[in-house]
DNA sequence: CGCGACGTTGATTTGCCTCAACGATTGTGG
DNA sequence: CCACAATCGTTGAGGCAAATCAACGTCGCG
């Protein structure tokens, strides 16, 4: 249950014995039928949740009751909704599974310890962001600059294993485009 | 000349004096001209820079050479190319001040030297990172989302500052929107 | 079996872009 | 210190990429 979790860990930064022992004991497996919450928004984020196996997604509901994809949260990545868990606030994100998946979950107080008491876990986290603040930057330039066709293209290459996993209006949906226009995209490349 | 980066870690981290002195030994200050470049694109990011006057942006040039902003640099933040600064490949951004700038810089090898020998570091990134990846993740939703008056009017709402310092087309290409269209909005709204 | 989820296709609309022209400033070199 | 060039914002005309709206076929699940 813990392999992948230690593995991502250890990549970044080498834990002792006892390291170890402290970081599983705050760790909580849950596991979600496809389709269940994670996360509703309005609630309180009080976790961190490393998904070991499946596939979740964060997301907002607009006025017009549309779909936002913030993040997907496959199997080695981390998912929350980061503003609710740092400040407290209600989640403006909502997670749920896309398909049957297991998360282990460290709640905020318990994760505060633990940067205290191994540092090393501020290192993996800020090395862990580091990446992700990169990946986010290159969405933002692929949102501003991009068209639809570049975009659906850069995100297959990207996430290969998405495409199979995944309904096509779940990518749509992350992009920022209409699964109208996937649609068409895919049958212009076919012919 | 360092008051605001140690008010700006101070918020954060608690240092000594002799981690404020090791500190300070790896910061160097520069001074740019408005339109001087601090990085350009193809050369390899060995900085990360904290901007202690003035205001810089970080954008790509596409075929067309049209400029997209990745983000800006105001007192107070810090700026680079991420991913070129991590991995040590060329960089896809140019970094250039938009006014007369001072910055202090901190090379990659000081930094590195300095997360191990004061790990206070690490958390204070790791919390700079995490603070930066809500501000992207917000900002990807806007562009997914909304429309290009939604997105400009949470901008001066968001940086009511930066709309008085900088010429109207940087926000414009900072949004993924043209000038004209940011110009018929604001015409728009006084009548 | 029947319903909901998903993808496709067509017709139409629309928000924003492109292109072009034009003033008002700003700044700069002779 | 002036003249000329850039820079910046504005406005209009026209075009296009993608959204919207609607209908339909298929599949898989409860």
């Amino acid at each position: 249950m813990y392999d992948l979790i230690l593995k991502s860990i250890g990549a970044y930064v080498q834990l002792d014995k006892r390291e170890e022992e402290i970081f599983k004991s705050v760790l909580k497996h849950r596991t979600l039928r496809k389709r269940q919450y994670l996360l509703q928004a309005g609630d309180v984020a009080k976790h961190e949740n490393f998904v070991i196996k499946g596939c979740l997604r964060a997301y907002t509901v607009d006025e017009q009751a549309h779909e936002h994809i913030a993040m997907f949260g496959l199997e080695g990545w981390w998912i929350t909704d980061l503003y609710s868990f740092l400040t407290n606030a209600p989640a403006t994100q909502h997670i749920d599974a896309l398909e049957d998946s297991e998360v282990l979950s460290i709640e905020k107080s318990d994760l505060e310890k633990l940067y205290l008491e191994v540092p090393k876990f501020d290192r993996f986290f800020r090395i862990l962001l580091q990446n992700a603040f990169v990946a986010n930057q290159q969405r933002i330039l692929a949102s501003i600059s991009q068209t639809a066709e570049q975009q659906y293209d850069a995100f297959i290459k990207k996430y290969p294993s998405l495409e199979q996993r995944i309904p096509q209006h779940q990518i749509a949906s992350y992009l920022g485009i209409t699964p109208e226009t996937i649609s068409r995209i895919r049958k212009q490349k076919t012919r």
